[in-house]
DNA sequence: ACCTGAACACCGTTCAAGT
DNA sequence: ACCTGAACACCGTTCAAGT
């Protein structure tokens, strides 16, 4: 299943793929600097070199978290036509997925703690991605308030999606069912009429 | 700022009170059952006279968390007129305030973990608040599906947007703008219409 | 029924020492 | 620069014993 011979120059990126799955069996709570040692054959205090602290493991794992959801948002987007509305409902499917997938993994990104520099970066450049996601901006620069407003609104419904899915609190068919409604709602509405046409 | 006389018959709900604090000063990881018996003045044994564990704990407090969530959605909506769109946007500012000010128990409530009993009660009733919050039924029933997917939608909304906030992804006013942006939203929706009016 | 206190295994973190 | 291994303080959990 593991291999052996780690420690000579890719220690860091070893504990943050054995991380990955550890938090995908046991949470976060399962996750221990020590025993992330362990897996990868090292003593207990080389992870040290890589990450002062074990928050800083944590703050890592979010970093490529999103990384990780950027590239399948990408890939979502990529692989949809031009229809807005397919385009949106492959977004909100490619974060579903990756809540169910990785749930403590999705937990860490959107926590509070995640202040790192690098975290930061990988969040905005997602946040990017979901803003190319809702085509081009009107010539005339339209009402980039309305924008910004469905912009985040557009992320929050995702996200509350995902928690929701996350937390066994509704089904993966009900899922789709909402992102469906969630989607069609959004683009019926008069904010998106503002945010993506020509005022 | 705390009493000594405790541990004559409510350790448990000392316990429990303590926690909350902690939770907002240090957050979850810095909760421990050692410390909370320290703090209350009785044997780091003893909590285990109330909680088997230390996530049982955890449990007891996301089930006190949706208890007091529920309690101030209710005064939200005792507190505002019939209009619908105003009680919509007092329910969603009840529940983005929770998530200022217990952003840690936020959390808590919030995650895989709740599968307790107390738990799921206390989290349904909230719902069922919730489900009271968009008016009475219609006569012939309505459109059930219809109601089910608005209710979750609404839930999801506003766990986004309370998301946000709590991992200081937006700014509090912003979080203003983003409520009346969904609540508008999700009020002029073809699905609110299939949810509210007689079919 | 509820609490005490010792015991055990595990952990994060620090640090001097090695290569 | 990176890793080892001892050391320290802290924690969750168990359990026999007290009241």
């Amino acid at each position: 299943m593991s291999d052996r011979p780690f420690h000579h120059g890719n220690l860091r990126a070893a504990l943050l793929d054995e991380a990955v799955l550890v938090l995908r069996e046991s949470g976060v709570d399962g996750l221990s600097l020590r025993d992330l040692a362990r897996r990868t054959g090292v003593s207990h205090g080389a992870p040290r070199s890589h990450f002062v602290d074990r928050q800083a493991l944590l703050d890592a794992l979010a970093s490529t978290g999103f990384d990780r959801l950027t590239t399948a948002v990408r890939r979502a987007l990529a692989g949809s036509g031009p229809d807005l509305a397919a385009r949106f409902r492959a977004v909100a499917h490619a974060y579903v997925d990756f809540a169910i997938d990785d749930a403590a993994l999705m937990e860490l990104m959107f926590q509070a703690k995640g202040s790192n520099g690098a975290t930061r970066e990988s969040a905005a450049t997602l946040f990017t991605v979901l803003d190319g996601a809702m085509g081009p901006r009107p010539t005339d620069g339209g009402d980039e308030e309305a924008r910004t407003a469905f912009k985040m609104l557009f992320a929050a419904t995702m996200q509350g999606i995902a928690a929701l899915v996350a937390s066994r609190r509704i089904e993966r068919r009900d899922a789709d069912g909402l992102i469906q409604a969630a989607t069609g709602m959004m683009l019926a509405s008069d904010l998106r009429a503002r945010a993506t046409t020509a005022g």
